[in-house]
DNA sequence: TCAATTAAACTAACCGGTTAGTTAAATAAT
DNA sequence: ATTATTTAACTAACCGGTTAGTTTAATTGA
């Protein structure tokens, strides 16, 4: 039945064009990055780009897609379901920021199509921002119900924590000018993710506890 | 039907343009937005367009610029400058919400430029991010001198504040999607700037007085 | 064993619609 | 009359997408 070469799943040059296409679409936007540039990017031609993904739009979803998969997989895993809210959200803090420092294009991507006014991105609103915001919510309205966070507005807070921690990833290209250093690198990265979680535990928990710098926290992942 | 052709500088045409601009250039990106369709939703001729501002790019700076200069006339005047820490910075950010609140184009026509790795904006970053983010810090430091904040860091905690209140602006058009009802209606508004004053307080603040959810601050500009 | 067969992967060149930018001429204002 | 303003028509370049054809390699069958 098979005749000639097996169809490869997955081959180096597809992998290689959603990593390029990741990186312009990114830098760019999806109407400012060039399919050209992209092609020549990941060293290929560029009729493997419609070979593949069928045309640009298709390719800018399926890296939209392969990204929110691999945070749908980091981000609803409760580490340890029956902490006390507390450290659960700050476990999912911590989650959610080791993913974007180890996928920095991701916030810029996610950014840039929040912002669009067009329709076209309503099953990224549907499939992937609602069940994400949702869970948010859910993690204070946990801790608001369990007493351990004040009494703040759900939807608002989680405003605040993912804007405190996408505007710094997202903005970090020019933001290098401005404060002198690379926002993405570790040190910084590190300083930041202190700072942010500093902020929203003085911001949102009622009675915080003494902190002696150290985390011992239970739910750090890395 | 068109008088006043006495002054060449700022004629009804190149206002509308000008406006229209605005709202294609956040909609869609300076690489996205359409002369075409600018000069239409401006009701003037495309060539009109280049008649006033040149080209494209020329267009999109005058765009930004426009919008610099009227931020600049509201955040940096303190309304008093002898008020404590607290109340400066209260102000400052409500100058902030409340320019946001009228401009919503601009934090998307901003974060886009931020998030462009191209180095063609560098005149923004030196010309208007530094010193707006200059002052933004030294209203930190001065509280923090005062003893009336915590001992942040201030470029870390002035990340935090912008991007709580940037990225809620920038997502609003697909936050509505999901969260069911219009981030910039007053009501709305209004919800988020109580809870992002709030958030700053309890985080920042080292001992924040009993609010009794009127605002008594001198500093409210509307 | 080995050449014919078949399909996947790839390439160079090209195509045609789109879009930023121009121009020449007309109109309006002083 | 002269100059500012406006317009329709035009052009050159760009860019997403296609096409016709080549290469590579697995499979078949004698």
């Amino acid at each position: 039945m098979k005749l000639g070469r097996r169809k490869v799943e997955n081959p180096a040059t597809a992998r290689r064009i959603l990593a390029a296409a990741e990186r312009h679409f990114a830098a760019q936007g999806m109407a400012g990055a060039r399919t050209d540039e992209i092609a020549a990017d990941a060293h290929a031609n560029k009729a493997m780009l419609y070979y593949y993904f069928g045309n640009k739009r298709r390719l800018h979803r399926a890296v939209l897609e392969n990204l929110f998969r691999q945070l749908s997989k980091v981000v609803y895993t409760p580490p340890a379901p029956d902490a006390p809210p507390r450290d659960r959200l700050r476990a999912w803090v911590n989650g959610y920021f080791d993913f974007l420092a180890t996928h920095p294009n991701y916030p810029r991507l996610v950014q840039r199509e929040a912002m669009d006014a067009t329709p076209k991105i309503e099953w990224i609103a549907r499939e992937y921002f609602q069940p994400f915001f949702k869970h948010l919510t859910g993690l204070i309205s946990d801790g608001i119900s369990a007493g351990e966070f004040r009494e703040v507005d759900p939807g608002q807070t989680a405003f605040t924590m993912l804007g405190a921690a996408a505007f710094y990833f997202a903005s970090a290209p020019v933001m290098r000018q401005i404060v002198g250093h690379d926002l993405l690198a570790p040190h910084a990265l590190e300083a930041r993710r202190r700072a942010l979680l500093d902020f929203i535990e003085h911001g949102l928990y009622r009675t915080h506890p003494k902190r002696n710098h150290e985390d011992s926290s239970p739910a750090r992942s890395r």
